[in-house]
RNA sequence: GGCCCCAUCGACUAGCGGUUAGGUCACCGCCCUUUCAAGGCGGCGGCAGGGGUUCGAAUCCCCUUGGGGUCACCA
């Protein structure tokens, strides 16, 4: 059985980057029957923000990327966190000690940044460990250890030959093993290295494909060689390229917002973003840009992974939602996703119907469910705010507004086909351009120059508002 | 800097030896139009460079250049 994971740490908000990876592996997982696994890699303890998994693990639920075992869902290969896993880590090292392919070393960090100053200001190429204690007397070693010295452990790696990464995307990748270095893979805290506690996770939950980061390319040698150590069969690898900042570096949050909770806070759909991240790198055979999770998870191959590093545009990510917005959504979804959103504004409207006709109306002007309500303010309140431009137009036409009141005050209603004509034959009547009388009538109804068409807005507007907008925009022109 | 990966319009991409190099975003026009959008139509714009291989290279090989990643008791 196909078995991917994905193992975010958790350190900050949830990263773009995760779900990215959480894509691809939920699709591959699924697409063959197989399981998806989320796994908690907390060992750095300096970095570790309390609220972080459980966003993380949110974040998925919301993208509809369920993990099948997870520190939520728990599972037959649990802990899912690593934080709680320390004692099968312990265990294996312990292996790997005995074995003879892994050391205790005593370095303190001082003797360590001293002796790279000192191989830096050498001009050595390769700054890694010196390897001080890689032939250290074992019983030594053991007998330091328990006396309580601090100290780490490091893996044993081959000092001449190659080793070479199968990758799914690249093909064979080879290492010179003199580039390698002895990592630490127990820390003197007692917690594992990313390295280790990935490995022996992996191998324990039955991880089948590795789907990861391409910064991790370089550092799966030293991978393959703690399972060589414990004499592990290797899972397929396949390393995906990176998501880039606009200036081609590494997606990082000093550049972009990398936060997937603030994408949703904005109001982009989740379908939306998955569908972006689906065009990350990937492409459908026919070229389909917009497509569901569903679709994806029907045509999806791992193989038509391109391997250049994609650009995250926000640009096109805002389009897509947009797309979403007008062209995907039924309108019944789309006013109940609305919702929140004005909520949080304080905004309230009278009926189910009345906002479902706003947000029709309003459906191709906005990209994001929070520019919805930006944009929208006047069909829900009164304390809606007069831009500049359209005071201007409103002075203009300031003339005309007495005339307009009185009209519309006698129309029998404001359905479209009374208003039209009744506003087109006011125009024509005074010999002056439809425009001229629109504009300061919508600045005055809407204090807003970019709205919905006129008759839409006295229609969803009513009588009793537009009058009283007119009375107030008269007043204002008058006190000015 | 060492090692590793990568390279088609500004961005996302199709292409997998023979195409007028196609699509999308952005940008610019035009149309529609009461504004703003949306939509329709059109345009701008690309195979990084140099060598090979081949009857024929965006496609295969090599070099150069460029970009990125990685070199922690972070992941």
């Amino acid at each position: 059985m196909v078995v991917t994971r994905i193992a975010p740490s958790p350190t900050g908000d949830p990263h773009v980057g995760t779900a990215y990876q959480a894509l691809f592996n939920y699709v591959f997982a699924k697409q063959h029957g197989g399981k998806f696994i989320v796994r908690i890699e907390d060992t750095d303890r300096s970095r570790y923000n309390p609220t972080s998994e459980r966003r993380i693990l949110e974040m998925l639920e919301w993208l509809g990327l369920s993990p099948d075992e997870s520190p939520l869902k728990g599972g037959p290969n649990g802990p899912y966190v690593q934080s709680q896993r320390l004692p099968i880590y312990h265990q294996h090292v312990r292996i790997l000690l005995e074995k003879g392919a892994a050391y205790r070393a005593f370095d303190t960090p001082e003797e360590l940044a001293r002796a790279r100053e000192e191989a830096l200001r050498a001009g050595k190429q390769e700054m890694g460990y010196n390897r001080r204690y890689r032939d250290y007397p074992p019983e030594e070693a053991e007998r330091r250890a328990a006396a309580g010295e601090p100290h780490v452990v490091r893996l044993k790696v081959p000092l001449e030959g190659k080793t070479i990464v199968h990758d799914l995307l690249r093909g064979p990748v080879e290492f010179d093993n003199a580039t390698l270095d002895d990592k630490v893979i127990l820390k003197a805290d007692g917690y594992p290295t990313y390295h280790l506690a990935a490995m022996v996770d992996d191998h324990l939950m039955g991880v089948t494909h590795v789907i990861r980061a391409e910064e991790w390319l370089t550092s799966t040698p030293f991978h393959i060689h703690i399972l060589r150590a414990f004499g592990w069969k290797e899972p397929v690898w396949c390393h995906t390229p990176l998501l880039r900042n606009p200036d081609k570096s590494k997606l990082s949050k000093r550049k972009m917002d990398t936060s997937v909770d603030s994408y949703r806070a904005q109001g982009i759909l989740p379908e939306a973003l998955l569908n972006y991240l689906g065009t990350m790198a990937w492409s459908m055979p026919d070229g389909r840009e917009i497509f569901s999770l569903e679709e994806m998870l029907v045509h999806f191959r791992l193989e038509r992974i391109r391997l250049g590093a994609p650009v995250f545009d926000l640009e096109k990510l805002r389009w897509m939602n947009g797309k979403y917005i007008r062209e995907v959504l039924s309108l019944d979804d789309l006013a109940e996703r609305v919702k929140p959103f004005l909520e949080r504004a304080g905004l309230t409207y009278p009926s189910e119907d009345y906002l479902k006709q706003v947000v029709e109306v309003m459906r191709a002007r906005f990209e994001t469910l929070q520019e919805f309500v930006d944009k929208s303010m006047y069909f829900f309140s009164e304390a809606y705010p007069m831009q500049e431009k359209a005071l201007a137009k409103l002075r203009e036409g300031a003339q005309l507004l007495p005339e307009l009141h009185e009209r519309l005050q006698k129309a029998p209603n404001m359905l479209p086909e009374t208003t039209e004509p009744l506003l087109r034959g006011y125009a024509e009547a005074k010999g002056i351009k439809a425009a001229q009388v629109m504009q300061p009538l919508r600045a005055a109804l809407t204090g807003s120059l970019e709205t919905p068409g006129m008759f839409d807005l006295l229609f969803l507007l009513g009588k009793e508002r537009v009058l009283r907008r007119l009375e107030r925009a008269i007043e204002r022109t008058r006190a000015s």
